[in-house]
Order: structure tokens, then sequence, then C-alpha cells
DNA sequence: ATATCCAGGATAGAGAATATCCACGATAGG
DNA sequence: CCTATCGTGGATATTCTCTATCCTGGATAT
């Protein structure tokens, strides 16, 4: 069992997007140039993102990607479905119906026992996911990271970010 | 995110392996059979589960698969673990030391958040799995199956274990 | 000795994840 | 109106794991 390697991609890009200012976006090429990423690869993930609501993308130049709503509300769960899809990690393959000895379909109503008790495990893992939002995330890192790390980043994000609404401040490089 | 198929197969086979009696072992393919499954593929997973200690196998003529321990004692974590290996599923890949603004290997003590979170959710899909046990599984399908198939499962060990200890009665056919 | 069974390595094949590329539509700015 | 920038989405190649099978060798009861 492994979770896809975007799925961290995509957390960490969604925590760079939730410290811009208001309606301000970053460039999906900001994004992939900051973690040192594939651009072409993050953009399939960022796409899932958008997809799934929790990215808004603004087309044109001084477009880019910002988050579809507050932090607060963006739990890592919508994040990881939004990647990995909704399907459960345990697939009931309905094994106990083969074989000889099998019976017609109708006489198996009640759910298989190992999979209800694979998808309480799973239903456990999600809430805990459901409950940690992308601001704890934010919130931690700036309190834990290297002060230097801190700073690079919220540079790098001030000097990328692009303003939205009105034609207003030039870039000053 | 998808667990491995050789999971619910062992699982399954574990669950009718505790139904034998005493130190009565099952033969590999009688599993396989059972199961509607390929006797090669299978056996892959049983010797997964006997390295892992949770099953005992015993060589030659007469000899088969049993529990290694009492099914009380044995989890469906334990299985899992067994077949899937013990990697977690989340793997930090360590992004935050990618890209422009890294910094130099001494300055990330601290663990990443990401994965704190990401390893605390999986941490409570492992409990949980951690506190089902293989004889949870096996008195819930007695209770919940039809009693044709339970009828034909216990007719089907009956048929196929090998007593083990001395060389005692005739197998009727 | 022989037949039965497990152990474990070698080896394909299928399918998913990873990674790129390109044509297209949208839009801000000149 | 033209152009440069940016996201969208399809097509495609590559890599890797899981799935599946086979075969040799070792253990053991008859």
């Amino acid at each position: 069992m492994k979770l896809s390697d975007g799925v961290e991609a995509a957390i960490h890009c969604a925590a760079v997007l939730a410290q811009l200012n208001g309606e301000a976006t970053l460039p999906g090429s900001a994004l992939a140039e900051l973690h040192g990423l594939s651009p072409s690869y993050l953009l399939k993930h960022l796409q899932a993102l958008t997809a799934a609501k929790i990215l808004e993308s603004i087309p044109g130049p001084n477009g880019g990607y910002r988050l579809a709503k507050a932090p607060e509300r963006i739990s890592l769960l919508d994040i990881v479905l939004a990647v990995e899809g909704h399907q459960p990690a345990f697939r009931c393959g309905e094994i106990r119906q083969r074989g000889p000895g099998a019976l017609e379909a109708e006489a198996y109503v009640k759910p298989c026992g190992i999979k209800v008790a694979m998808l309480k495990a799973e239903r456990a893992w999600r809430a805990v996911l459901a409950e940690t939002k992308l601001s704890q995330i934010v919130s931690g890192y700036e309190a834990d990271a290297d002060p230097r790390a801190v700073a690079f980043n919220c540079a790098f994000i001030a000097r990328h970010q692009r303003p939205q609404g009105e034609t207003s401040l030039k870039k000053s490089k």
C-alpha cells in the first residue's frame, strides 16, 4: 500500500497558497520552482485540486492558482481524496463468493465481515485526516520550520504572487 | 492508494485455518481451491505469513499450514503488515528540502508537519486493525454467513485437513 | 524409493503512477 | 487587434509495483 507522491506535493502547494494575501494568485510554474518539481507533472495535481473545488484558477497573464476557500475549511482528507480518488484502499473482491461452495448471489446479503473490518479502519484514518485542517499545517510550519526557510518562502511568495481585481502595482522586477 | 489483493486472500486463508482442529494442517492447494484462487500465487502470500510467524508450515506428505498462535492473538494488522510490508503508506519525500530556498540538512531537525499529520492518521488506521482479532472475524463469519456456506466450508475443511502428531486415522477417500 | 508438500528464486504480463509534450482557450496589456 | 502569459486537457512514453506462473530444491511420511 502506498499513497501516490502527488499527495505530498499537493499538500505542500496548498500550504503555500494559504499564505497568499487576499485574492492574489500564484502561477503553477512558481509552485513547481519553489518545490523543485517538474511543472508539467505538478500541473496535473493542481488541476485535480481545482476540479475538487479546493483551488481556483485564473487564466491569462497575471493569472495563477489560489485557494477556493479558507484554509480552516480545507482538510487533508479533501486534498488526499482529490489527488488519490475516492475509492477506498481496501477493495473487497468478494472472495467468499468464489470457489466450489459458492451460492447464488442472493445468499450474500450481509456484507463480508472482513470488508467491514477493513473499511472501519479506513474510516478511522479518514476521520483523522478530516479533522486536520490546512490552517494547522500552515501554523505548524511557521512555528517549527527554520526561520530562514520561512523567510525565504515568504519572500518567494511576495515576489511571484499576482494581485487580482485591478490593474495596480507594478512588479518591481 | 490501494491495498494489494493479497491482503484479502491472506485474511480469508487465516480465517479458514483458524477453524482447524488442534494441530491439524491444511495444504496450500486446498486453500487455493476453496477460494478459487491460483495456487502458485496464493503460496507466495502464505509464505509471507509464515515468515511473519503468523502461520506454521509442515513440509512433507500430510503437511500443510496452520496458525502459529491462537486466533485471539492474531490481529488484522499482523496480517496486513506481513503481506504489504511495514512501510507506511505515506512516504515523506522531504519536498521541503528541495527547490531554491533549501538549507543544509542540519536545518531540518524538526520533522515535517505534513509527514507528522499523515502518519498520525495512519496510526489511527493501524490501531483499529490491531484491535480487530482473527477470532472476531471467524465468529462474525459463523454468525452472519449463509448456513449453507458455513456448512460447506466446515465439510471442506474436515475433508482436507491433516491430523498431526501421530499416524492415526485413515482418510476415508 | 517415491510421492507429497513447502521454500524460494527467476521471469513474464498487466496496470497504475510518474513524467512530458503539445494544441487549445482565456485574458491582460500594449 | 495583436501578442505574451497562463491554465486545460488530451496523447504518449517510461518506470515500477502487483499479479501470476513455473521450476528447482529440501523435507518427510508411507
